[in-house]
DNA sequence: GTCCGTGTCATTTTT
DNA sequence: TGACACGGAC
C-alpha cells in the first residue's frame, strides 16, 4: 500500500488519506482524479479494513466505471473489487430491480431511452390534440426531464404553472407518465426519480442502503443534477461518507440538468467538508495550461484553481484564421502530414469542434487527402435504424407492453400494417385494458375495428412474436433467438430491398449487434433477453466499434471531455460557433462556453491549434464570422497568431487592399503562394477582398467560388467589423451579415451595450470611416 | 397502404 | 445544405 502512496504527489495523497466525513477533490484537468479515486477505493479497502460490499462508487458513463473497476482491480485484486461501481442509472436500476415493488416499479419493466420518450410523447401529443408545432416531443421530453431531474411530480408541475405554456406542458408530462406505465416502462430519469422516491419514502429501505455503503464515491461531481444530490444525500445520511470529485471548470452539461452548484456549495450541502485541490498538471505543456488558467480565469463562477506542469513550457499554441471552412479543413491535413512526416501516428491528432455539422468539411477534406479518420460519438451504434428495428422486436418479445417498440416493428418489414390499422389496434386495446397482443387474442374484438384481411396480418404478427417469447421462457440464448428472429421476419432481406446502396454496411451492424448478443451471452454466463436489453439501454456503444488505432479522430469537445490527445485541433474558433450564438445572451451560457473551450484546450499534451474561418456555410448560406472572443483571451506570449488580413491585426483596412501591407507572413502562406491576385470590386468592401487574392490558384474552382464573387460584388456593404453609426441607436461595430438584398439582416453590437439585427433597407446604416 | 414531393428547421447528448 | 416529417396522389 505504501508504494502506492508514495507515488502520489503530496495533494493526491492528502485526498486518498483523508479522513471520513465529507470530502470535496477539486481535481483540474489531467490532475489524476482517476488515480486519486482508484487509490482512495484500494486505501479504504487495504488501510481502513473497508469491505468491498461497502463501498458505492458512482460515474457518469459506463467507459469511467470499467476503468475504475479495471483499475482497483489491478492494485487490489479483481476479486476484492467492489461490486458497487456504476452509473448513476446503472446503480438506481439495480436498486429498483431489487427493491423497486414498494414505488409501484414492475419487475418486467422496459427501459426507454431518448428516442422510445420522444416517440411516446408524439403519441401523447395526439392524444390530447395538442398544437404539435407549438409542442414539440423534443421540446417536451426537455421540459419534463428538467421537472423530473428535480424531483417535481406532474401535479405540481401543474400547481406551480403560470402560464398556458406551463399547464399545457404539465398535461403533457401527466399523460407521458400514464402512458410510460401503461408501457411498463421506465426512462432514463425514472431510475434515479424513483430509486430517489424509494429512498424517501421508505425509511426502512433508504436506512438498509446507506448502512450497508459505508463510502460513496462520487466523480464527476461537477455533472450531478439536484436529484443526484438527493439520491447521495440519503445514500450517505446514516454516516456522511461522501467523497466526491470533480472540476467545475470542466461542468458543460448543465443543459442536461447538471448543476454546477451541487460543487460550488458542496460546504453547504454537506457541512464540515474538506475540501481539497489536485493542480498539478500531468498531461500538458507549460504554455498550454497557462493559455487554459488565463482564459477560464474569466469566468466568475468558479472554485478557482490554477493548473501548473513540473515540466517544460513547449510549443506555443498556433491561432490561424482562414477564408472558408475549406481552407481550415485544409489546414487539418496539412497538419496530420506534418505529425506524419515527424514520425507520429494518424492517431496523435485530435479534431475538436462544437457542432457535428462541423465535421462534414473536415471528413471531405480528409476523405480527398486518403487519410483515414473516425468520426466519435456521433451516431451511435445503437441509434442506428437498423439495430433499433431489431432492438424493438426483441423489446416486444420481452415486455409486450411496450407500444412504442410495437409500433416500430409491426410494420418493418412491410406487412401492410399501416398507421388506421394501427392505431385502430391501440384504441381497441386501451379500450378493453389488455395489451395489443391479449387483444388479438380475443375472438372477435379486432373484427370490430379493423378489416379481416388486416385482423389476420395483425394475429400473424403476435403469433410471431409469442412464439419468440417462448423460446425466451425456454432460456434459449440470446444470440439464438436474434438470429432465428431475423431469419423469421426476413429482415436481411429487408434490407437488402429496402436501399441496395446502404445495405451492406446496414448488414454489418446487423451483425455487430449479434455479436453483442454473443458477447453478453458468455460474458454472463447466459444471461435473459431482458437483461441484456437492459445492458443495451444502458451502454451507448459496444467497446469494439470505439477506439481504433492509425485514425484522425474528429468529435465534439462534448465527447473529448475526460481524454487527452497529443495535438489537439479546435476547429471553428469562431464567434457564433464557439461561444455558440445560442450561448452568447447569458452570462452563465456563456462561460458555459468559455468552459468548452477550456476543456478542449486541456485535451493536449503537446500541441494545440486553433483554427478559424473568416465565413463558412451555414445552412447552405455564407455566413461571416468573426474570431472567437476566447481568443484574445489567451495571452499573447503563448500563441503565434496569424490572420487572413490587417484588419485583425489592428490596422486600417483599407490599406491592405491595396498591397501596401501584404508582406507575406510566415503562417499566410496559402493566400501569398498562389501569386497572381486579382484585383476587382470595389474598395467599400475591403475586408472581405482581400480573402479572395490567390484564392483560385490555391485550389480548383468550385461553384461555391462562382456563386460568392457575383454575391459579393453587388452587395454587401456591410462587413463584420466594420464600423457603423445608426440615427437612434449611435455608432457601434458589425458583429453578422447575414442574407442579400431586401432579406439582408446585419447584427450589430452597439456601443450602448446593446446588440440589434437589422435591416439596413429600413434601417440605415452608415458606415463610419 | 405506400410513395414521393414539399416544407420546415436546424447546439452540445455521459444514461 | 440536408434530414425528416407530413400531406396529397395513386
Amino acid at each position: 500500500m505504501n508504494d502506492i502512496l508514495d507515488q502520489l504527489n503530496e495533494p493526491q495523497g492528502a485526498a486518498v488519506t483523508a479522513a471520513e466525513g465529507p470530502v470535496l477533490v477539486v481535481a483540474g484537468a489531467g490532475s489524476g482524479k482517476t488515480r486519486v479515486l482508484t487509490t482512495r477505493i484500494a486505501w479504504l479497502l487495504g488501510e481502513r479494513g473497508v469491505h468491498p460490499g461497502e463501498i458505492l462508487a458512482f460515474t457518469f458513463t459506463n467507459r469511467a466505471a470499467k476503468e475504475m473497476r479495471e483499475r482497483v482491480g489491478a492494485t487490489v485484486g479483481a476479486d476484492r473489487a467492489p461490486f458497487w461501481i456504476g452509473t448513476f442509472h446503472a446503480t438506481g436500476l439495480r436498486i429498483l430491480r431489487a427493491d423497486g415493488t414498494p414505488v409501484g416499479v414492475d419487475r418486467n419493466f422496459t427501459i426507454f431511452d431518448t428516442d422510445d420518450s420522444k416517440r411516446l410523447l408524439k403519441d401523447v401529443l395526439a392524444d390530447l390534440r395538442i398544437d404539435p408545432k407549438q409542442f414539440t416531443p423534443r421540446g417536451a421530453r426537455s421540459v419534463i426531464s428538467d421537472w423530473k431531474n428535480q424531483d417535481v411530480a406532474p401535479d405540481a408541475a401543474k400547481q406551480s404553472a403560470t402560464s398556458f405554456i406551463d399547464e399545457k406542458y404539465a398535461e403533457i408530462f401527466e399523460g407521458y407518465e400514464k402512458a410510460l406505465r401503461r408501457c411498463n416502462a421506465l426512462d432514463f430519469d425514472d431510475l434515479i426519480l424513483r430509486t430517489v422516491h424509494l429512498l424517501e419514502q421508505h425509511e426502512d429501505v433508504r436506512r438498509r442502503y446507506a448502512e450497508r455503503f459505508r463510502h460513496v464515491l462520487v466523480d464527476e461531481f461537477q455533472d450531478t443534477n439536484p436529484l443526484q444530490m438527493i439520491l447521495i444525500k440519503a445514500l450517505q445520511s446514516t454516516h456522511g461518507n461522501v467523497f466526491a470529485v470533480g472540476d467545475d471548470d470542466q461542468s458543460i452539461y448543465s443543459w442536461r440538468g447538471a448543476c454546477i452548484e451541487n460543487m460550488l456549495e458542496f460546504d453547504s450541502y454537506f457541512p464540515g467538508a474538506v475540501t481539497l485541490r489536485l493542480e498539478q498538471n500531468y498531461r500538458s505543456t507549460g504554455n498550454i495550461l497557462d493559455a487554459a488558467n488565463a482564459v477560464i480565469a474569466h469566468n466568475k463562477r468558479r472554485k478557482g484553481k490554477k493548473l501548473w506542469t513540473a515540466d517544460g513550457a513547449g510549443e506555443l499554441l498556433l491561432d490561424e484564421e482562414f477564408q472558408d471552412e475549406e481552407d481550415e479543413a485544409a489546414k487539418v491535413v496539412e497538419i496530420v502530414r506534418t505529425e506524419l512526416a515527424a514520425g507520429g501516428s494518424r492517431s496523435d491528432v485530435t479534431v475538436l469542434y462544437r457542432t457535428n455539422a462541423q465535421s462534414r468539411a473536415l471528413e471531405d477534406a480528409l476523405r480527398r487527402a486518403n487519410l483515414p479518420y473516425q468520426v466519435v460519438g456521433s451516431l451511435q451504434f445503437y441509434e442506428r435504424k437498423e439495430v433499433r428495428d431489431l432492438l424493438a422486436y426483441l423489446k416486444v418479445v420481452a415486455n409486450p407492453a411496450d407500444l412504442v417498440s410495437l409500433q416500430r416493428a409491426i410494420n418493418v418489414p412491410r406487412r401492410k400494417l399501416g398507421a388506421t390499422t394501427v392505431s385502430r389496434l391501440l384504441e381497441l386495446a386501451a379500450a378493453t385494458d389488455l395489451t395489443p397482443g391479449q387483444a388479438a387474442a380475443e375472438e372477435g374484438l379486432l373484427e370490430r375495428e379493423i378489416a379481416p384481411a388486416a385482423c389476420k396480418r395483425v394475429r400473424a404478427f403476435f403469433d410471431m412474436a409469442a412464439r419468440w417469447r417462448a423460446r425466451m421462457a425456454d432460456g434459449d440464448p440470446v444470440p439464438e433467438i436474434l438470429r432465428g428472429l431475423l431469419e423469421d421476419i426476413g429482415y436481411m432481406d429487408h434490407l437488402e430491398t429496402d436501399d441496395p446502396v446502404t445495405a451492406a454496411g446496414r448488414t454489418e451492424n446487423v451483425e455487430e449487434l449479434i455479436n453483442a448478443a454473443a458477447a453478453f451471452h458468455e460474458q454472463t454466463d447466459g444471461g435473459r433477453l431482458d437483461q441484456f436489453l437492459e445492458q443495451v439501454a444502458l451502454v451507448s456503444d459496444p467497446d469494439t466499434i470505439t477506439e481504433e488505432e492509425g485514425l484522425v479522430r474528429l468529435m465534439t469537445i462534448h465527447t473529448a471531455k475526460g481524454l487527452e490527445f497529443p495535438v489537439v485541433i479546435v476547429a471553428g474558433c469562431e464567434d457564433d460557433i464557439l461561444p455558440h450564438i445560442n450561448s452568447q445572451d447569458d452570462e452563465s451560457s456563456l462561460e458555459e462556453e468559455r468552459r468548452l473551450f477550456y476543456v478542449a484546450l486541456t485535451r493536449a499534451r503537446r500541441k494545440v491549434h486553433l483554427l478559424h474561418a473568416s465565413r463558412r456555410r451555414r445552412f447552405g448560406q455564407w455566413q461571416t464570422s468573426l474570431p472567437s472572443r476566447f481568443l484574445k483571451e489567451v495571452p499573447d506570449g503563448l500563441v503565434d497568431r496569424t490572420r487572413l488580413d490587417a484588419l485583425a491585426a489592428g490596422r486600417p483596412v483599407a490599406r491592405s487592399l491595396f498591397g501596401s501591407s501584404a508582406a507575406p507572413r510566415p503562417g499566410a502562406r496559402r493566400q501569398q503562394a498562389a501569386g497572381g491576385s486579382r484585383s476587382h470590386g470595389k474598395p467599400t468592401r475591403p475586408a472581405v477582398l482581400p480573402d479572395q487574392w490567390g484564392k483560385r490558384s490555391a485550389k480548383p474552382a468550385s461553384p461555391a467560388d462562382s456563386g460568392w464573387d457575383a454575391d459579393v460584388s453587388q452587395e454587401a456593404p456591410y462587413y463584420a467589423g466594420q464600423l457603423v453609426s445608426h440615427g437612434i441607436f449611435g455608432s457601434g461595430v458589425v458583429v453578422r451579415v447575414e442574407g442579400t438584398g431586401d432579406d439582408m439582416l446585419v447584427t450589430v453590437d452597439f456601443n450602448s451595450g446593446d446588440r440589434k439585427h437589422l435591416n439596413p433597407r429600413f434601417a440605415p446604416l452608415v458606415p463610419v470611416d
